[in-house]
Formats: C-alpha cells, sequence, structure tokens
DNA sequence: CGCGGCGTTGAGCACGGTCAAGATGCGTGG
DNA sequence: CCACGCATCTTGACCGTGCTCAACGCCGCG
C-alpha cells in the first residue's frame, strides 16, 4: 500500500541517508558515516501525504517512528467525549510517534498540515539497531527526554503564561526551528491553522486572533492570514519573560 | 559523602533488587530473575533524604537517574527569573531524571517531600546495560514514552479542564498510583502541600483550597490536613469528563 | 452564484487570580 | 508546660483575563 502513490515518485523504496539534506537533523546525526548503511536499511520510505491526511491513528497498531522529510505534521490526542487536544507540531526531521513506545497502539494521530513526506524507521528493527549502536540507542534516549523536556515546558506555559506570552512563545520556537533549517527566522508560513494553534496553547481561536493584530499594532510582527513576519524579535522575548534564550536544537 | 548518614542504615552499598518489594514496579521488572545481578551491580544506594532536602540540583552535572525507595519526590524547572514549575510527583518504584538523559545537566531539580531513600542508576552504566540487554532497552523507552504521554495528559488537564477537574483527576491519579502499591487507594496522605498540587495543576493555593472544600461539602471527598479519604469516588471521576478510565502502570 | 471553512471583531460574563485577613498546626525555646 | 513565631491552610471580597456567543468578512471551490 506504501507504493501506491510514490511509484513513480520514488523508484528506489529504500531512503538513502546519505544524500538526505537532513541528516545534520535527523537520526543519522547520530551515526558515524561508515554505519549509515545499516540504518538505511531498516529505513522505509514513506508514501507522500496531503494536507488532512492522516499519518497513523490514536490506538491503532503502533509500527513505525516517522521522520518528517518534507512538509509539517501535527499530533493530538482524542478523548471519549470527542475533545481534542494538539501535543505538537512537527517540522522536517524531526521524529513522530516517540510518545506511543510504550504500548502496542498509537498514542495519537498524525495528521500532515501540508503535502507531506516521510522517512519510515519500523519499531522492532530499530530496537534491534539501537541495541547494536550505543550512540544510535544514546540519541533515542536524547530525544524522548527533549521531548519530556518540551513537554514540560508546554506544561509551563500552559499553567504560568498569558495570551500574548504562549503565542510569542509559539513564535520564536518556531522561528528558530525553522532557522535550523535554513529557511527564513523572521518570515515563514504557519502550517497550522489558527485553531491548532489556540488548541495546542489552550486558548480560544478568538483570543489567538485577538493577539495576532494586537501584535500588528504594536508593529512587533506583522501578519497576513498564514503568512507571518517578525519585524522585532526582541519585543516578541520581552513579552516572554522566561524562555530559553537559545533552546537546544529540540523536537516538539 | 554519600555514606555519611547511610552506615548503620544500611551496611552493604549494594542494593539487593531481588528482596525488593518494588521490583514488580521498577527496573527489574523488565529483567529476567537470572539476569538481576547485573541490575544489582550497577545499582546504588542512596542516602536518606529528609524532607525538603534536594536529591539534585537543576543544571548540576547529571549522573544518575533516581528509583523511589520509600517516601515520596516531587520535580520541579525553575527559570531565569524564578518562578517554579512542579512538573512531577513520584512515588516508589517511580524513576526520577528521565527528562535529564538529553543534557550533561539535571533538567530539573528533585526535592523529598517527606523522608525519602532512592537507588542510584549512573547513568554511563544504566546505558551500557541497557545496550546489553534488549528487554531492559526496550522498557526504558516504555518509561520514557509513558513519561512523554503523561505529560501530554497534564498539558490537556492545564489547557482544556477546571479547577475541580483537574483536582479530581489528580486525586484519582494518586489514588490509582497508591492503590497499586497495595496501600490504600480511597484513604492516604497526600505527601505535598497544597502550594505544590496548585503548582503542579496552574492554578492558585486559594483556588486548590476551594475546591477541596467544595468537595467536601459535597460527600465527596473528606480531607483533614493532607489526610485525604475519597468517600464516592464514581462521583470524582464523574467530575473528570475524560480521564483514563484505568491508566496504564504509569509513573508520574 | 452560493456554500463552507477559516479568520476577525465586538459585547458580556464567569472562572479563577489577587489581595487581605484570619485560622490552624507545628517546632523551638524559655 | 506554655509562649511565641512561622508556615500552611482556609475563607472572603473584588477584579481582570480570556471564554462564549454572535455576527461579519474573506477566500476557494463546486
Amino acid at each position: 500500500m506504501d507504493r501506491a502513490i510514490s511509484v513513480k515518485l520514488s523508484p528506489a523504496l529504500k531512503a538513502s541517508c546519505h544524500t538526505c539534506s537532513l541528516s545534520n537533523l535527523c537520526l543519522p546525526l547520530a551515526v558515524e558515516e561508515n554505519q549509515l548503511d545499516q540504518l538505511e536499511d531498516i529505513v522505509e520510505q514513506g508514501r507522500i501525504y496531503d494536507r488532512g491526511d492522516h499519518l497513523f491513528d490514536q490506538d491503532t497498531p503502533f509500527r513505525s517512528c516517522l521522520a518528517v522529510r518534507s512538509g509539517a505534521v501535527k499530533t493530538s490526542i482524542i478523548t471519549e467525549n470527542g475533545s481534542e487536544q494538539v501535543t505538537g507540531f512537527f517540522l522536517p526531521g524531526e521524529l513522530v510517534g516517540l510518545d506511543s513506545l510504550s504500548g502496542e497502539r498509537y498514542a495519537c494521530t498524525a495528521k500532515a498540515l501540508e503535502r507531506t513526506s516521510v522517512c519510515k524507521f519500523p519499531i522492532e528493527k530499530l530496537e534491534e539497531l539501537t541495541s547494536a549502536m550505543p550512540e544510535l540507542q544514546h540519541h533515542m534516549y536524547q530525544l524522548m527526554s527533549r521531548e519530556i523536556q518540551g513537554s514540560h515546558q508546554l506544561a509551563m506555559l500552559l499553567s504560568k503564561n498569558s495570551a500574548e506570552e504562549r503565542i510569542a512563545a509559539l513564535l520564536l520556537s518556531l522561528s528558530s526551528r525553522f532557522q535550523r533549517r535554513r529557511m527564513s527566522g523572521t518570515k515563514f508560513n504557519l502550517p497550522m491553522a489558527r485553531s491548532d494553534i489556540a488548541n495546542f496553547l489552550g486558548l480560544a481561536v478568538e483570543t489567538v486572533s485577538r493577539v495576532f493584530t494586537r501584535f500588528q499594532n504594536q508593529g512587533i510582527i506583522r501578519t497576513q492570514g498564514r503568512e507571518v513576519e517578525l519585524l522585532d524579535i526582541e519585543s516578541l522575548r520581552g513579552v516572554m519573560p522566561d524562555f530559553d534564550r537559545q533552546s537546544p536544537p529540540s523536537p516538539r
């Protein structure tokens, strides 16, 4: 089923970490050049997802962690009563699914926010490989640990900071993550809808909207739909009393 | 320095997982009987901490993960401007420090809420061992993944639920965790102060107090200082629209 | 052209934070 | 033993941020 779409897009199913431009962000980061083949051996090239497609669904059997190659992904958990909580946004090079390693089934649903391609790391093979390669195991621990930290930071944001501060923090986080990907850190397109931002930050959509226009009136940012330009990053930092000045190369 | 206090308490510095009553909750859970020696070999018996003592401090060199043997621990992160965010409470058998695996330094401060004893797992040795024992590695992935999930649940609680719902959720979580430890799930002592609860749940102390008395007036719980009795667990669940009916054997 | 998704703006209200004071409990020392 | 002081917890009164509800603008698409 994976091949259905990707036939003409990727004649070879095997991924090539060697030539991948994300190798300094993704798992290969932890692997020596001469061992990269072993990693490539277990990677499966995923298909292309259109905006709105599900990469996987909560409570379905957990098979693989996914690395975003291009595009953007949001993850969310859905409760019995149907309410949704967005738990993260993922950009190219970031690993999705680390929260599902504890069970047989995915702990969340992952949805493509725009046209997105991924690499798949089947979990059994990945565990085998990390057993054999201590550096890779170490890296996995690091990634998961950072995810915990990020989640704690989010909890702090939600419990301690105002609407303005939360949004400033998100903009700064996106900014630095885009920058690390050699894209502009001051002008970019938000991959997610206002409602996703609101949900993620524990706010109402209307509040997000209001804060955006307030920032715009203050000359801190300029927005036009999903296009954002950060005009005054220092002010934005000023809005956020405590935000890791240089957050580590972390996912979320 | 470890020995200073524990001399007469633990003549042997080496821990004995074989006889530990927590072996079905703690790391030994994942280890075959005949391999338990290898785990014991790397465990260090920690000292006894009094209420208020720090087990470790944020930004100090990261050495070990700690398993709580007895007592209770809270972890919190402190920002530059001095504000604190409690990130978790840990009961016997739970592993503290998983959020620090990504760096050279502890990502949070761990403080004993009451008289507490711990086992220490030096991180280098632990990583070596998990490389050699796939089941243990798997278990570590599980623990970390559950910590991520728990943190997401917390984020959801903070962003979507009212004060009453948050407190109900905490009480239910403590209840089930005490129960799993063969203690009463309906009558127990809160190891933490109201201010810790408030901080953890993103509320003001006054609000926590008010909700406690409101619950008491409704006959749902009975409290007297830190002593709590859950009189009507079903109502408590009713307060919480969506709370994992049976949450997995998870930390925090 | 009309419809639906998405974003913005406005008006009113409520939950929970803040400030302030009092109650309770506990450890320390006289 | 009580007296004192400090920390913790409770209760009350007030107020502000952000949620709710409602309407409207905008844009893409059938």
